[in-house]
DNA sequence: CCTTCGTATATTGTATACAATTATCGTCCG
DNA sequence: CGGACGATAATTGTATACAATATACGAAGG
């Protein structure tokens, strides 16, 4: 019997998602990235409850979901707050994704096939359109990205990288890189993942560790540029 | 009762935990490594509720909890079963935690200071005494270890860290491959935390994780040997 | 005016009843 | 036989009431 892993990573996930509890997931998390939210804005469960449309239950349970991808925090006294993180600790993040997306990266590289390679092709040419000038398409960059990373760690057929990783790719930053990064470096984003397409091609692991660590360098020190300056 | 053996590995999960929640958590998770459960076993909440003496409430909060740590596993069909690890798996483990283990370093010997070296230098004195030979006492080791390396998890200082590393130390493969070092073997890996203090001592970063890299390795070959010969 | 303490209020934690879903197993029909 | 179907049992999911705990606030005393 297949496991139910993994799921999108960059993104909510698009399935089923019948469940109170997984409603409210998508809810409050949609309610922290793209709503009213502020860092360190004070939660309690009966406004999460009122936010998700569920009872507390599921709502303490998909509370418990976000809480492992860090984006709400419990206080000593158990009381919930939108994530504020540090400086430091998104530094601390994309450090952590780089070397854990380097080694799916040669997991993959090891696991890869024509089908894989074809499906990796087909994604990037949407990702190669979308990022044509002179009218870059965010939204559609920033989808056709995440499916790309979904692949490789797909075929890194590792269970554990596919729990790992999620809490690491935070959307308010792949967000905030993307919008910061030039016409330039959207195109170069796409050349990258012709390059990994290359070194999957060749089953070269290194090569293809390689790549995706300058790739996620560069999208620290554009995301660095953006939010901190010089 | 298996109640007082050690609990939380490489983190700060010891504080008093008298919730009904952490005492299902922590019953369940000695049932799954101490106790008669098996591996690929199923469990239904209502038998964790008997065995943890409480209601269905906590048991999911823990249930969870355990799913985080991917010691129980869920089907599709939502139904819960002890985790089986392949071999696959459980090499990556090693190198997923050697990767991260590295890093900590790295991270503790930019922050150490002088109290921390000696808390480290205490711990290992310990660890020391715990591997005399003729009688090594491996329970004394496996604590000291344990509170060695949370050291340096507590020095690297990211919360990150902290919430993803005890996911990669899981206990039954540290109690099999300290049950399968030799003599010299845990000898030397109280060598080891020697070189580590000397590394913090310098403030040398690389040699930090350079020590902790080989560390790790040793061990995961130390277990390959016990678990799967030659 | 400040601190301390106790009570009221807000919030989180737990148990339990019931709803929804999934598995089990016997029966019918081919 | 054997496979599809349906009833029943087992299991998980959700709502809700109540218990435990933490905070807020104001009164009493210095």
């Amino acid at each position: 019997m297949a496991e139910d892993l993994p799921i999108a990573i960059y993104s909510a996930n698009s399935r089923f998602m019948s469940r109170a509890s997984d409603t409210a997931y998508e809810k409050i998390r949609s309610f922290i990235l793209y709503g009213e939210a502020r860092p360190g804005m004070q939660l309690t469960e009966e406004r999460l409850c009122e936010i998700a449309g569920v009872s507390r239950t599921p709502v303490r349970d998909a509370v418990q979901r976000l809480e492992n991808e860090m984006l709400v925090v419990r206080s000593a006294s158990k009381r919930l707050s939108v994530a504020d993180w540090s400086d430091d600790e998104i530094d601390e993040m994309f450090a952590l994704r780089a070397m854990l997306e380097c080694h799916a990266a040669e997991r993959a590289a090891r696991r890869m096939d024509a089908s894989g390679l074809d499906r990796l092709r087909q994604v990037n040419g949407e990702l190669t359109r979308a990022v044509q000038l002179p009218a870059p398409d965010i939204t559609g960059f920033l989808e056709a990205n995440r499916q790309f990373h979904d692949l490789i760690l797909e075929y890194a057929q590792s269970p554990r990288l596919s729990k790992l990783l999620p809490a690491l790719v935070e959307q308010p930053v792949v967000r905030r890189t993307a919008n910061q990064y030039s016409g330039d470096d959207l195109i170069q984003s796409a050349k990258d993942h012709d390059e990994l397409i290359a070194a999957f091609a060749a089953g070269d692991k290194d090569w293809a560790g390689a790549v995706m660590t300058s790739h996620i360098r560069r999208a620290f020190h554009s995301f660095h540029l953006a939010t901190r300056g010089s």
